[in-house]
DNA sequence: CCACATTTGTCCGTATGTATC
DNA sequence: AGATACATACGGACAAATGTG
């Protein structure tokens, strides 16, 4: 049935895989809202999404003004 | 100063509390989307996200069609 | 100090799909 | 067939923080 995953999971799981392999590592900046939107073909807000769940896993840290990081120290999960 | 909390996280923290507390037991159905909503005083999509949240916790299960509902097992933290 | 652009964060309304009753 | 309710997705609007000039 290969039920395809929704859009914003596979926001969140692309960049945290990323992260597991060290592409990006902790303390890195990734692509701002507008760009993982187009990477993704996704709307900016499902892109917000994708992010607002990483920060709640506590993967990523967004700052105003200036983008979003990779935390320091990421969860094992 | 008491910055207050967003809308989202209230919704949150509110049946997060609930489901500690025992006022909401596992298999118990929680209100619906259009009900939290109104309870919360916010906008049906403030309460789909807070919801979002609760089920990427773990703390409930959303049944399409018919609502949704405290997990039976609960995560601890 | 002020103006401006950029970017994150929040909030809302709406549309569509799917599952249940 | 219709009503109800969850799930996903989108676009728009606005606030706040940051950096630059």
């Amino acid at each position: 049935m290969t039920t395809r995953p929704p859009d914003y999971l596979r926001v969140v799981n692309g960049i945290t895989d990323q992260i597991r392999s060290g592409e990006l590592a902790p303390g890195d900046k990734l692509p701002t809202y507008a760009q993982l939107a187009e990477q993704y073909k996704v709307g900016i807000s499902t892109a917000q999404a994708a992010l607002r769940i990483l920060r709640d896993r506590g993967l990523v840290e967004g700052h105003p003004g200036k983008g979003t990081y990779v935390t320091q120290d990421p969860p094992l999960s």
